[in-house]
Parts: structure tokens; C-alpha cells; sequence
DNA sequence: TTTATGCGAAACCATTCGGTTGCAAATATA
DNA sequence: TATATTTGCAACCGAATGGTTTCGCATAAA
């Protein structure tokens, strides 16, 4: 089961979810008020965000408000900064370095 | 069917060949090479990025040079932006405004 | 204490996903 | 021309996904 943060924003209501908290705490019966879906169903999204520690839990009574953990969202800004550095420098060289690719063979694994 | 850049994102597979053609063109055997998993499973990441326009083919001969379209990098950056500006700001002020939820009824759907 | 509310968890279902295998088409090479 | 290479596509498969329904457990309210 993967469960890491660009798989977390991949589903639309989950970004929905993630947007509606960053404004304020809100319990999942509220939150769900917001979508077309049930509590269950929102109840289950909120799980996986949890899991993979973009938000967190605090018990008030019977309530559960659920509050964004802002800075795990750095890690998306982290992996998009590599590109934002091509396209701020105008870096559309790109043609240019094809002829290169020929050689490029049997390099060691590549992993993200 | 799905087909939007967050989807296209969720997968570590295609994470890695944006990587890998945001350095140079490639072609889809090349791409391959640096995976450990089969020429037709790389083929068919390569049809969703080019399906949600992150990739961009160049037939030469026989072969089909993709590139990437770094401007399509920037819709992922556009959504993270609300989050910066919270982060930036060090805007952490979340329980504060965590009263007024009980409020918040019968709002309008929510949609990204 | 009894009832209502808020919530998570489990079971189930249809759909999607990522992968493999096999094939056909186009181009390059012998 | 005959053969090899590069590639996309369709069919298939097991696993994951997103949703619903049902249930049980707390806590709050009557």
C-alpha cells in the first residue's frame, strides 16, 4: 500500500479536503458537508492524509478537528523546485542535448 | 479516466522519467533502460504523461524522441502556491481561527 | 439512565491501475 | 528484398482505489 504525499494529492477531494483545512481546523461531518460524498467516504480520505502525516488529530469531546500540517506540504515544493529552476532560467535547451542521448547506456538504476 | 498532472505525478515510475527527460530528450527504450521493469510498462507511462501533455513526441526515423513541457510543471506549482504563502508567512495561527467552524453550515459545494 | 450524536473500522463492490504477453506497423539495415 | 529494430496497442491479470452499507464505541444531551 502506497502512501506517500503525491499519491495523497492525487484524488481530487483530497485536495479539496487539504485546501478547506489549511483555512481552519473543521471535524470530518463538517468537512463532509462540503462534498457530494458521505461521511464514510471522507472519513477514509482523511485516513490516508493522516497516514502519511499531512494532518493531525485533536480530540475535542466527541468531536475530532482535524488541523493541516503545513509543512509537510514543503515536500512537494522540494521535488517541483528542480524544474522551477529550469523554467525560471529559460533553460529550453533541450534540443540541444538530444544528440547526447545515444551514448547514455547502461547507466546504474535510476530511482526517484 | 482520470488524466490530470496530479494523477500523472502519484506514480514514482513517471516521477522519474520527468527526471530523466528534463535533462535530455529520450527515447522510450532509452528511458527504459534505466528502469527495472519492461519497454511496454515505460510505453504506457509515457502515453498517460503525454495524455495530460507533461510529454511531447519527436518522431526521428524510427524512433520517437519525448520531451518534456516544463510549462505543464507549473499548474502543479500554481496549486502549491496557497501553501507557501501560509508557510512563508509563518501563518500558524490555525487554532485561533478554529472556533468559528461550528459555524460554517450549508455552504456551497467545494470543489478544486 | 436513556437517547442522540460524532466518529472509526470492517466488509463488500465496481472500477482503475500498473504490469505482462503477444502482435502488428513502420523504418533501418543486410 | 529479406531481416532486424523501434515502437504503439490490445488483451489479460492481480492488486489497489474510492465508494457504500453496516456496525460498535465513545461522548453529549434529554
Amino acid at each position: 500500500m502506497r502512501r506517500d504525499i503525491f499519491q495523497a494529492i492525487a484524488d481530487p477531494t483530497r485536495r479539496a479536503i487539504i485546501t478547506l483545512i489549511a483555512i481552519q481546523a473543521m471535524t470530518p461531518n463538517a468537512i463532509a458537508d462540503n462534498f457530494n460524498t458521505s461521511r464514510q467516504s471522507v472519513s477514509k480520505h482523511l485516513r490516508i492524509l493522516t497516514e502519511c502525516e499531512l494532518l493531525k488529530q485533536e480530540q475535542k469531546g466527541r468531536e475530532i478537528y482535524y488541523t493541516l500540517e503545513i509543512g509537510k506540504m514543503k515536500e512537494i515544493d522540494q521535488w517541483i523546485e528542480q524544474f522551477r529552476k529550469i523554467w525560471e532560467t529559460r533553460f529550453d535547451q533541450l534540443d540541444i542535448v538530444l544528440a547526447n542521448i545515444k551514448n547514455k547506456k547502461d547507466e546504474q538504476q535510476f530511482t526517484i
